[in-house]
DNA sequence: TTGAAAGCGCTAACAA
DNA sequence: TTGTTAGCGCTTTCAA
């Protein structure tokens, strides 16, 4: 039970070392009005001959933590990279801290991580691609100030951040078609989420991916592999794609991770990419970019999402309590991995 | 359940609705000695009935706030989203939660990661592959229970759990040796630690690159690019080998992710591996398996690693002062990427 | 076995 | 402008 180290300086110790009330090294440290510029003064000098650095949670009894909770699903995804990049370098810019944690693959799991964030009293939380129900975000909406990232519902108590998913998928369908393609198939994820399908990326994608084949009079050649979006759901997707007779000759993963797992498996089949069939991701991850790869994909700005979100929470923190919805559009940056289909 | 009325429900709601003291209460919820099975039953139910989850940081102002923190020193790499699947895996048996911050890749950003965890409580640190010296780590340690990994110094005041990073190296050198590799290059990664270079674990793949090849009479044969540990680190590197006449015939990457770089840069090369260059990783993560990337690497058990972390630091937090060192023995996983030399 | 009461380090009413 | 004084929600003596 022994907690190794000195006694760390206190408020107190800097308000005695100062020769002034606590209240008023409290004051200083709030950037609180009230406080002549000699006292302002005195009060720094002690702090920084003391070292002092003001422990959060204390202050959290009474105000703020100043600690923000980040709830990823999980970090196996550069992009989820890009987003917390985005989001740090926002805070850097004030005193907040951003913390993570990982929301895992269960609606069950996902909520206690969100119990544990809530239980360590932080200002404010941001959920990138949550599982959890409508219902339930209002929930912790009505904790916490509440951003979410990667969902499309409109709610009346939390920010949205998100990326025009149909527009991206579009692109991406519409640039295969272009190039020649009809077996156009696409591979999508798979979760307990009981959101409303439409509030869920993948299902906005894979939706789109129907529609516009479906407008292009394609409908008879919508392929569907239900996996998921990692390397080993891409693989498996993959490989019950190309099964099928005739086999499709592009295959738009949705998700760069898929995609790279659906690069593995053509691959292995001894199918070339381009040449026998095309591939696209999307997220634009830099392992896209890699010239081994050349993985077209669809770019959405993770850096500026996390911005976003980071500005938008504090302002929530600060007290706004009106909801502000955040879309980035989406742009395809072609490469290698797609060409007109074989002759 | 949700209170009505909002307010958080504390632990003298839950003494009052089932008529006891709020001591009480605190003995049920930290399972302390000195309570009736009745008593506790009592209590048991009314904190079911009212929802009533403990808050970690008042906790945190007399005892603990069941927090740990965890500084990677980014979350580009899938070797540390196994540690973190480990170390959540063993948290999940305690009552303890762990919360991730990014390191950086200065020492001062990773400075300010580690005071963000002090400021806010944290029961303890687990740092991976930190940059700061012995002598910062040793502050942290007098501050809070500390565990690191992947650094190899022997400290008397936290845990370290690591690598065998010199076998590993070993075994990738000599493997790419009997394959009749004289032309092996390294890929290394520099940073701006001030660490002793013994400590860290890329010096000592490198270093251990170096004495094998001189072992084996390579002395001459060797040739170390000095990049960064990522994909445009393992790029960028591999460029500059491949400018060497003559080339290289193997290349010893220590890390995957620098890995899947070279491999880029030796495909824009059009070179092919593993017929004109043989490419070696080190960290056997998931991408390394796939079989278009299907490269040969270090396997150090990450998930392990994270595990045994928790554990330390847990048993530090419990009380124990004495250090321990925790190794994992790394194994080759050979595969496609690593062939004889071209004739 | 129980519970009253004193803090932990801060913030925020309220006085002076 | 300053300082005094209650708390915030818990844990921990220490009596009863």
């Amino acid at each position: 039970m022994v907690t190794p180290g000195r006694r760390r300086v206190t408020i107190s110790d800097v308000a005695s070392h100062a020769q002034v009330s606590v209240t008023a090294v409290s004051k200083v440290i709030r950037n609180a009005y009230g406080v002549s510029p000699a006292m302002k003064d005195r009060v720094k000098a002690a702090i920084d001959e003391l070292g002092y650095r003001p422990q959060a949670v204390a202050r959290g009894m009474r105000g703020r933590t100043f600690t923000i909770g980040l709830v990823l699903p999980h970090i196996r995804n550069p992009f989820f990279a890009d987003i917390l990049d985005g989001l740090t370098a926002y805070l850097e810019t004030t005193d907040y801290q951003a913390f993570m944690i990982q929301g895992g693959a269960t609606r069950k799991v996902e909520q206690r991580a969100v119990d544990a964030l809530v239980d360590r009293q932080v200002d404010g939380i941001i959920m990138v691609a949550p599982l959890a129900s409508r219902a339930r975000l209002e929930e912790v909406a009505k904790e916490k100030p509440l951003v979410v990232l990667a969902r499309h519902e409109r709610s009346p108590h939390y920010d949205s951040v998100f990326d025009d998913d149909e527009a991206g998928a579009e692109l991406v369908v519409e640039h295969l078609i272009e190039l020649g393609h009809r077996r156009i198939a696409h591979i999508t994820h798979q979760d307990d989420s009981i959101a409303r399908p439409g509030d869920l990326l993948h299902n906005i994608r894979s939706a789109t991916y129907e529609r516009v084949m479906g407008e292009h009079g394609l409908a008879d050649e919508i392929a569907v592999a239900t996996s998921f979006y990692s390397e080993k759901g891409g693989y498996d997707g993959a490989r019950q794609l190309l099964d099928r007779t005739p086999r499709p000759t592009a295959i738009f993963a949705g998700a760069d991770q898929a995609a790279l797992g659906a690069l593995a498996a053509l691959h292995e089949a001894c199918l070339s990419v381009p040449a026998d069939v095309s591939v696209a991701g999307y997220d634009n991850t830099h392992l896209a970019a890699l010239p081994n790869i050349a993985l077209t994909s669809v770019d959405q700005d993770g850096g500026e999402m996390g911005r976003a979100a980071g500005k938008l929470l504090l302002e929530r923190v600060e007290g706004r309590m009106t909801p502000v919805r955040f879309s980035v559009t989406p742009s395809l940056v072609v490469r290698g991995s797609t060409a007109a289909p074989p002759a």
